[in-house]
DNA sequence: TTGTTTATACGAATTGTTTCGTAATCAAAT
DNA sequence: ATTTGATTACGAAACAATTCGTATAAACAA
């Protein structure tokens, strides 16, 4: 088994993939439409960015029709997984907790948000 | 109050970074000899990227004598807290929650951790 | 058919990051 | 004094990411 090459999704590639994982398939005008309510770029940026993620294969894409539909080749969670563990390293020098703690600090999680980590803290612990 | 320009520092920053938070005052060369462990690049491509650090105010230096004592300028965890915040979003579409269990799941936290984060999570309900 | 709209493809400019070679400078050793 | 070694400064190459203009083709409406 291989361990996969691991590319990874830069920060506008990254934003284009969150929208390809929420909506599944996608049209490069359906990305733009979204893309363009937080972000100020033209379509045909959009379209090169979308066109570059397939050559990398970060997407695939059905030509059949004149107009392509696109949709996300690469997992979400493992995606997730792969920067989290990055940034855990990079920034936090290797300790999770430390990073957990930061993320929870600041970015005031609700009541419900906390009791749903200590209910996963209690699985995780079991094991 | 300026809520103050973030500067969001480059991969190679951040390692960088990293040791200064760690050591306090650095060379250059201090800098570069760890570096080297787990990097393979020359001398001077440390101290470019410190320069550059330094003009963009990430560092400051004592040039007093010929050699220059580099230490961080910005603080550890409002970048931690930064950079996480951005991962939350561009990641994981604001939720807080989504990282912690994710950051959790793999990185294999020991019970040690798994506990400090539980005490941690009862100390943010009192609030 | 002819013109209009909507797509894709592609090249290229721009900007940012990383890398290193070379020159200049200073200090220390011979 | 002269050489050797360590340092900084600087320019530029190499690479990657982002942006957009323009050409071209397809679909559709008149």
């Amino acid at each position: 088994m291989s361990t996969g090459e691991y590319i990874k999704p830069t920060e506008s590639e990254l934003e284009i993939l969150q929208i390809l994982w929420e909506k599944g398939e996608c049209t490069v005008r359906d990305v733009h439409e979204i893309l363009e309510k937080s972000k100020d770029a033209g379509y045909t940026t959009t379209l090169k960015l979308m066109q570059i993620m397939h050559e990398k294969g970060l997407v695939s894409r059905d030509t059949s029709a004149k107009t392509h539909i696109y949709k996300a080749s690469v997992n979400q969670e493992k995606t997730q997984q792969q920067l989290v563990n990055k940034m855990i390293d990079n920034v936090f020098n290797g300790s999770a907790a430390r990073l957990v703690m930061q993320a929870l600090g600041n970015h005031s999680a609700s009541k419900d948000e906390i009791d749903s980590i200590k209910k996963y803290l209690d699985e995780l612990e079991k094991k």
